[in-house]
DNA sequence: CGGTAAATTGACCTGGGTCAATAAATGTGG
DNA sequence: CCACATTTATTGACCCAGGTCAATTTACCG
């Protein structure tokens, strides 16, 4: 794992490390710093798929399309480790437990998804974007213990419409009533759980880090 | 591959295999047949996840979690092959390409859930079901090849709402809209696309399964 | 200290939801 | 094969969550 982790880049933040059907066959380890990724639509809506965090493998999908099917912007400035895509053939071949952990990672990230297919399905904008809070500040805290209930939510409020298919001035509107119903409080872009019980009830949340059973991984090599 | 297809068991159209929140730990690939997966949200709406083909493996989320995330039931009469997870260790540990694969085409599925997220997120009622009735029809085509535009679609249009974040109501509104713009024709249950190039604009559709990249693929042990 | 991006708010609009009635299809026991 | 019961599809009337547009205000930045 630390082979993966060699050549470290620094990125400012605003950057782009992969556009949208460009072609691509560099994979990352984000190190360091919050990214995301999105695509556009042709009517020139985005939507955002995915925040990144520390840990997290960036552009994935190199190994199986040609050309990438999504745009990784970094949100922060970011630390990443570049690496090619071969490694990961011989990570498969050489290390059977390191594989069977990113087949892991890999489900977690799809169950995650799912959650956020039903709540852009099923749920209110109240819902959605009571979620991404929650979710925004359990991923901070996994790399920063120091996080509490407060923290700094590094995303205009158009970000916050694009990742929930809402409109920035409906975001704000439920933002709004959020600190109005008591759940959140807000200064600036810095936001506090002040009701987390309710806001997790309000927003459907399962932890999908939570209730994991591993025992089945095979032993390390 | 072929050890994972030796107890074969056919299951009625609409059995459940496997129920939210319910403990498990067996897997299965799909032989014949078509099902689902969804889940339940609290208040009664329920989110179709996914639809599942011939080739598919279901209940993937038991590599990873002690009790279902999702429900799985049958939309036809099926042919399901039960195995332990622990299956799943011993082939990456002992088939590095065919672990490769599996990692492959979780990607695959994984690209294709943003696809849906992106459509629920921002796209049209009407784009959101010409993209269903595209993908369904492609996965059809898939294992019959006697399939061309016209196909049977195996679902009631709640069921189509309940995938695409509609109500029924709307559902059969957009149909009745997509028939009158010449997009599709319908017969009963039966479909035909009978304009699929603007179809296929209309719904922002991407065939997943198209402009892959395996070179990277290690080879057979 | 301007100048631009982001947040806020009000007024108004619309895509899709809700409710309810009817018709068509499908299934079931006898 | 038939009569009835249950789903499913269809349609109209009306409603509302969230979108659109536009005007300020506030925060950020060189």
């Amino acid at each position: 794992m630390a082979r993966l982790e060699e050549r470290p880049r620094e990125l400012r933040r605003g950057t782009i490390l992969l556009r949208e059907n460009d072609p691509f066959s560099e994979l990352y380890v984000l190190q360091r710093g919050m990214a995301m990724s999105y695509v556009l639509l042709d009517d020139g809506s985005r939507q955002i798929l995915r925040f990144l965090f520390p840990g997290d493998m960036l552009a994935v999908s190199a190994l199986v399309y040609r050309d990438s099917p999504e745009t990784i912007v970094t949100l922060t400035d970011c630390t990443v480790c570049p690496f090619d895509r071969s490694v990961i053939g011989a990570l498969i071949t050489d290390h059977p437990r390191l594989s069977a952990i990113i087949m892991v990672v890999n489900q977690i990230e799809k169950v995650a998804l799912t959650d956020r297919l039903a709540a852009l399905g099923r749920t209110s904008a109240k819902a959605r974007i009571a979620a991404l809070l929650l979710e925004i500040r359990n991923r901070m805290r996994m790399t920063d213990k120091t996080i509490g209930n407060a923290f700094t939510l590094k995303l205009t409020q158009e970000e916050v419409g694009d990742a929930t298919g809402l409109t920035a001035v409906h975001v704000n509107r439920m933002l709004r009533q959020l600190e109005e119903d008591g759940l959140i409080a807000r200064d600036n872009g810095r936001v506090t759980l002040t009701n987390e019980a309710q806001l997790a009830r309000a927003a459907n949340y399962i932890n999908r880090f939570d209730g994991l059973d591993l025992r089945w991984l095979p032993a390390a090599r």
